[in-house]
RNA sequence: GGGUCUGUAGCUCAGGUGGUUAGAGCGCACGCCUGAUAAGCGUGAGGUCAGUAGUUCAAGUCUACUCAGACCCA
C-alpha cells in the first residue's frame, strides 16, 4: 500500500438518505390513487375477514340527508367516526361500519315540486304524489351517490357498496312496522294540534315553508270581565268590577279564545281607569305593572289610580268572561309569558298558537278551533259563520267597541308568516294529526331509566337529553306531505272513522317489502283490505285511505335495526356501542332512536352516545352564504388533501364547536409537514436496512437509542389510550410533540452523525436503524387512524409494501420495558443539554462560533449529576449535544455551570467535527481517526 | 325568553379536590447550518386567564351578574 492520499470522493462515503418517500406530499395527486387500490384490493372487507371472530365493535352510522354535496360538518362528523373504526379496529376489534342515508323528508321534495312545477304546468300535466315521489327517489339516488364518493374521498373506512337507504323497501317496510309496533301497544292517537295552515293551498306548511313579510294588522287590547270574585285576588278589589285586558294582533282568533296566560313570577295591578264604554263609569282593569306607564299612556289613563298589586299566580285557577260569548276564559300561568310586548295577560287560544296550545293541554282546554280549511268561521261561530277569517277582523273590533269591551285598537306593522308558494298570510289552525304517547306506555318513565345507564360524551349530554324527555310532548309523528312512508289506515267513506290497527299495517309492510311505499299510491284502497270488511261504526264497506305520511324523524328513529338486519346486532343488546352525531342530535336522532328503541326492543340502541359541536368561522360564528365566511371542505381536499382536513380534524377539541380559518389551516399544514418529515427521515433511512436480516440484539443498542425506544413505548401507551378514550386531540398533540420534541430535536439531530458517518453495515449504524425502524413502525401505525393516506404510503415503503394496508394493522402495545433510572437519568442528560445549548447560543451571539461542532464545552457539575455526566461519558457527551468535544469538571456545590470555547484541533472534512487526529492516517489526510476507521470499513478493501 | 354548553399567549390546546415567577407545540423575531434542504437546529419575545362584583389569608380554578359565541326549544 502506498503511503500517500488516496482518490476518494468523500461525500461519497457519506450514508445521505434516500428519497423514499418524498418530503412534498403531494396529496391532491397520490390520495386518490391509493384510494383506488384500497377500493381495488377491499380494504374494508379485508379487515373484516382479518378480525372474523374477535370481539365485536359496532358504530351504527347516523344517516346524512341524501341532497347535496358534503360541507365541512358532514365531513367533520364521517371523519370522526373514521377515527373511531380504525382506531378500535387497530386495538384488535372485529370493527364494522355500515353508513347510511336519509332519503325521505321536506326539502328533497320542495326541490323536486320546484323543478317539475314549471314543467308540467306547460304541459297541463297535475303534479301527483307518485309523480313528486319518483322524482324524489331519483333525486336522492342521485345524491347519494356523489355523497358516497366524497365520503370515500376522505378516506373513510366502510361498507360503502352497501350504505343503507331510509328508501329501500326493505327499510320502508321496517318503519311501518315499527309504526304497527306503537299501535299494538297503544301508544299511537289521533289528536288534534295546530298547525301552520295556507288558506291559499289549503294544506298544512312546514316551518321551511314560511316566508316572513312586513304586513300592518289590526292591534286592539280587550277587557275580558273578571268571573270569580276578584276579592279572592286582593281583597283591596272585593266588590268592584274588575277585567283583564289582553293584547292581540289577530282579532279573528277571539272566538277561539279559551284562556288568558299570566306570568307566576310577575307582578300585575288593577287600575281604576274609565271603563271603555264611556258615560263616566269606573272599571279597575288588570296589566302587568311593569307594563303599566307605557299603556296608561297609550289608553289615556290620566288619572289611573293602582289599587292592588299581585304575583301572576294569584290569577291561576281563576276565570274571565269571554267578551261576548257565553263562555269562560280559563286564567292560567306559564313561562312562556313575558314582558316585551302587550299587557302581560296573553290572550290563549289552543287551536290557534303552539304556545297556547301547550299550555292549554296542561290546563285541559282542547284545541278549539271553529276555522275550516278554507279559512272560514264554521256554522260554530255565532254572528261570524261562513266569514273569511281576515275579513271578519273589522267586524269583531267593531262588536267589541259597541260591547264596551274594547280597550284600544291601532294599526301595527310587524312581520308575519305568509305561504311561500301562494303569498297568502298563514294561520295557524288545529287539524287532526297522529302522535306517540311518551306516557300511555310509560316511554316518557323508561326512557329516563334508560338515559341514566348510557354512557354520555362529554358527561353533560345526559342532563340535556333528561331535560328533554323530562319536558317534551307527545311525538306528533304525521305530515301532511308525498315524500314519506304513508301512515297505512282507512277511513270509512261513509261515516270516517279511521280504522289503524297493527294487523293492518303489517299487511301492508309486506307489500312495502316488495313494492316499496309506492304501492299505498300506486294501487287503491280496496286491495288493501281484508275481505269481509265493514266499517265497525256504521257497516260500510267503502272506504278512503289516509295520505298523511309520518315524520321523518321516525324515519330514522328505525335505523338501528340495519345493524340486526345485517347480521351485527342481535335484539337482546344495544344495536350499536356508541352513536356519535351533531349535538342538534339529542332533540333529533338520539331521541328518536331511543324511543323507537324502547318501543321495540326495551332498551337502549346504544351503549354510549358522544356528541361534537359545529364548524365554525375563525370568530367561532356558524358559517352561512350570506354571511360569506363558508369553507368547502371540496377545495381544501383540492388546496391539500383530505389528510389535511382530518389533521385539523383531530386538532380541535370536537366536543364543542371547532374553529376553521386561512390562518388555522396554516398551522395544521405546518404541522402536517412536520409529521411527514419526521416520516422521511425514518423510512429514508432504512431504505438499506432489513430488519429481518440487519436488526441488532438490544443489547447492542446505544444507549440513546433504548432511550428513545422507552419514549416511542410511551407515546405507544398514551396515544392508545386517548383513542379508547376517543380523545383524538390528545393522541394528535401527543403525536406532533413527540415528533418535534423526541424525535426531530433530540433524537434525529444527534443520530445524523452516526447514520451518515459510521461505515453502512457498522454494528453502530444498524443499532441506530433497528431502532429508527421500531420507532417507525410504531408511529406510523399511531398516525394511522388520522393520517389514513400518509401513514398508509410510509408504511407501504417501511415494509416494502409486504405487509398490506397499515390499515389491517394492530398498534403497538406500548408496555415496553424500561431499564429502571432509565427516564430518570435523561431527565439530566437532556437538561445539562439544554444549558449546554444556552451557552451555544450566547457564544454564537457573539461571534465566537457558528455551527456548534466548532466548539468544546466545558462542563462544572457536582453531587448525583456529575456522577451521572461521569458515568455516561465526556466523549457520548459531546454527540449527544453536537459539539466536538466535552470536558467534564467535578464542582463543589450543586449549581452546573457550562463553558464554551472553540474546539480543540481541525474540522474533519468527511464528519465536520474538530478532531486533533485529522491527519493521523497519511493515505487519508483530510479526515478523522473515526472516519477514516469508516471509509477503510464501508469503502476500500481490507 | 327557557334548556345545555363554550370563552387561558397570533393559532390549536394543557392547567385533579383554589396555594410559589400560568405551561406545551406551532407561528413570530433574531441567529446558526447548508450532508433531512420548498428541510434541520438554537435562543428569545408574546398572556389584565372575556368583563364586573363577591367568598377566601389566597381564585385561571368557587359564587353571582354582565358581554360574546354555539346547539336545541319557544
Amino acid at each position: 500500500m502506498l503511503d500517500r492520499p488516496m482518490t476518494v470522493d468523500l461525500k461519497k462515503t457519506v450514508n445521505l438518505p434516500s428519497k423514499d418517500l418524498p418530503m412534498k406530499g403531494n396529496l391532491a395527486q397520490t390520495e386518490p390513487q391509493r384510494l383506488k387500490r384500497w377500493l381495488e384490493a377491499d380494504v374494508y372487507g379485508a379487515l373484516r375477514a382479518a378480525r372474523a371472530g374477535r370481539p365485536k365493535f359496532r358504530l351504527h352510522d347516523g344517516p346524512p340527508y341524501a341532497n347535496g354535496r358534503i360541507h365541512l360538518g358532514t365531513a367533520f362528523n364521517k371523519i370522526l367516526k373514521d377515527f373511531i373504526v380504525k382506531s378500535r379496529s387497530m386495538m384488535g376489534f372485529d370493527t364494522a361500519y355500515l353508513p347510511g342515508y336519509d332519503c325521505h323528508g321536506l326539502p328533497i321534495e320542495t326541490k323536486v315540486v320546484k323543478e317539475l312545477e314549471g314543467k308540467l304546468a306547460a304541459k297541463g300535466v297535475a303534479l301527483t304524489p307518485t309523480i313528486i315521489r319518483r322524482e324524489a327517489r331519483a333525486f336522492a339516488e342521485r345524491h347519494i351517490e356523489q355523497m358516497n364518493r366524497d365520503f370515500q374521498r376522505l378516506g373513510i373506512l366502510g361498507d360503502w357498496a352497501n350504505a343503507y337507504r331510509t328508501m329501500s323497501y326493505d327499510y320502508e317496510a321496517d318503519i311501518l312496522r315499527t309504526l304497527a309496533a306503537f299501535v299494538r301497544q297503544g301508544s299511537v292517537y289521533r289528536g288534534l294540534r295546530p298547525v301552520h295552515w295556507s288558506i291559499g293551498a289549503q294544506s298544512a306548511l312546514a316551518e321551511a315553508e314560511l316566508e316572513y313579510k312586513e304586513v300592518v294588522d289590526p292591534s286592539v287590547y280587550v277587557a275580558f270581565p273578571l268571573a270569580t270574585d276578584p276579592a279572592a285576588i286582593a281583597p283591596e278589589l272585593g266588590g268592584r268590577e274588575v277585567a283583564v285586558v289582553i293584547w292581540t294582533t289577530t282579532p279573528w282568533t277571539l272566538p277561539a279564545n279559551l284562556g288568558i296566560s299570566f306570568g307566576p313570577d310577575f307582578d300585575y295591578v288593577a287600575v281604576e281607569a274609565p271603563a271603555a264604554n264611556g258615560q263616566g263609569k269606573k272599571r279597575a282593569y288588570i296589566v302587568a305593572a311593569k307594563l303599566l306607564p307605557a299603556l296608561a299612556q297609550k289608553f289615556g289613563w290620566t288619572d289611573a289610580r293602582p289599587l292592588a298589586t299581585f304575583k301572576g299566580a294569584a290569577l291561576d285557577g281563576k276565570a274571565a268572561r269571554h267578551p261576548w260569548l257565553d263562555r269562560k276564559s280559563q286564567l292560567m300561568v306559564g313561562d312562556h309569558v313575558t314582558l316585551d310586548a302587550g299587557t302581560g295577560a296573553v290572550h290563549t287560544a289552543p287551536g290557534h298558537g303552539m304556545e297556547d296550545f301547550l299550555i292549554g293541554k296542561r290546563y285541559g282546554l282542547e284545541p278549539y278551533c271553529p276555522v275550516d280549511q278554507r279559512g272560514v268561521y264554521t256554522d260554530e261561530v255565532a254572528s261570524f259563520a261562513g266569514r273569511q277569517v281576515f275579513d271578519a277582523n273589522p267586524d269583531i273590533i267593531q262588536l267589541l267597541r259597541e260591547r264596551g269591551e274594547l280597550v284600544f285598537a291601532e294599526d301595527y306593522p310587524h312581520s308575519y308568516p305568509h305561504c311561500w308558494r301562494t303569498k297568502t298570510p298563514t294561520i295557524f289552525r288545529a287539524t287532526p294529526q297522529w302522535f306517540i304517547s311518551m306516557d300511555a306506555a310509560g316511554l316518557r318513565q323508561r326512557a329516563l331509566d334508560e338515559i341514566g345507564k348510557v354512557q354520555w360524551l362529554p358527561a353533560w349530554g345526559e342532563e340535556r337529553m333528561r331535560n328533554m324527555f323530562l319536558n317534551r310532548g307527545d311525538w306528533c309523528i304525521s305530515r301532511q306531505r308525498a315524500w314519506g312512508v304513508p301512515i297505512a289506515a282507512l277511513r270509512c267513506a261513509v261515516c270516517g272513522t279511521v280504522h289503524a290497527t297493527a294487523d293492518f299495517m303489517e299487511r301492508v309492510a309486506e307489500v312495502f317489502a316488495t313494492e316499496g311505499a309506492d304501492a299505498w299510491y300506486a294501487r287503491p284502497a280496496a286491495d288493501f283490505l281484508p275481505p269481509d270488511f265493514a266499517c265497525g261504526s256504521c257497516g260500510a264497506k267503502e272506504v278512503e285511505k289516509e295520505m298523511d305520511i309520518l315524520d321523518v324523524w321516525l324515519d330514522s328513529g328505525v335505523s338501528w335495526q340495519v345493524m340486526e338486519r345485517a347480521g351485527l346486532a342481535t335484539a337482546d343488546e344495544p344495536a350499536s356501542d356508541v352513536y356519535i352525531e351533531g349535538s342538534d342530535q339529542y332533540r333529533g336522532w338520539f331521541n328518536s332512536s331511543l324511543i323507537v328503541s324502547l318501543g321495540l326492543r326495551g332498551h337502549a340502541p346504544y351503549r354510549a352516545v358522544i356528541t361534537h359541536g359545529y364548524v365554525l368561522d375563525k370568530d367561532r360564528e356558524k358559517m352561512s352564504k350570506s354571511v360569506g365566511n363558508v369553507i368547502e371542505p371540496q377545495a381544501l381536499i383540492e388546496a391539500g388533501g383530505a389528510d389535511l382536513l382530518r389533521l385539523w380534524t383531530a386538532s380541535v377539541d370536537y366536543t364543542d364547536d371547532a374553529p376553521i380559518s386561512e390562518e388555522i389551516l396554516a398551522r395544521i399544514g405546518d404541522a402536517y409537514r412536520k409529521i411527514r418529515n419526521t416520516l422521511c427521515y425514518l423510512v429514508n433511512n432504512l431504505s438499506d436496512f432489513d430488519r429481518a436480516a440487519d436488526a441488532v440484539p438490544d443489547a447492542e443498542l446505544f444507549e440513546i437509542d433504548r432511550w428513545a425506544l422507552a419514549e416511542t413505548s410511551e407515546l405507544a401507551r398514551r396515544v392508545r389510550a386517548a383513542y379508547e378514550q376517543y380523545a383524538f386531540q390528545a393522541a394528535y398533540t401527543a403525536l406532533l410533540n413527540f415528533c418535534s420534541t423526541q424525535l426531530s430535536s433530540i433524537y434525529f439531530d444527534v443520530l445524523k452523525d452516526r447514520l451518515y458517518t459510521s461505515a453502512p453495515k457498522s454494528p453502530e449504524r444498524r443499532a441506530a436503524q433497528t431502532a429508527l425502524y421500531e420507532i417507525a413502525s410504531s408511529l406510523i401505525r399511531l398516525l394511522a387512524p388520522i393520517l389514513a393516506f400518509t401513514a398508509d404510503e410510509a408504511w407501504e415503503k417501511l415494509t416494502r409494501g409486504q405487509a398490506g394496508s397499515v390499515h389491517l394493522a394492530e398498534f403497538p402495545p406500548g408496555d415496553a420495558r424500561v431499564a429502571p433510572g432509565l427516564r430518570e437519568r435523561w431527565e439530566a442528560l437532556l437538561s445539562t443539554r439544554s444549558t449546554a445549548l444556552k451557552e451555544l447560543e450566547q457564544a454564537r451571539a457573539a461571534g465566537r462560533i457558528g455551527s456548534s461542532l466548532e466548539a468544546q464545552v466545558t462542563l462544572r457539575a457536582g453531587g448525583s449529576l456529575y456522577a451521572t455526566l461521569a458515568d455516561y461519558g465526556a466523549e457520548a457527551l459531546s454527540f449527544l449535544f453536537i459539539v466536538s468535544q466535552v470536558t467534564l469538571e467535578r464542582a463543589e456545590g450543586e449549581e452546573l455551570t457550562a463553558q464554551v470555547k472553540p474546539a480543540a484541533g481541525v474540522k474533519c472534512e468527511r464528519c465536520w467535527r474538530y478532531e486533533t487526529t485529522v491527519g493521523a492516517d497519511p493515505e487519508l489526510p483530510t479526515i478523522c481517526h473515526r472516519c477514516a476507521r469508516s471509509v477503510r470499513a464501508g469503502w476500500l478493501p481490507a
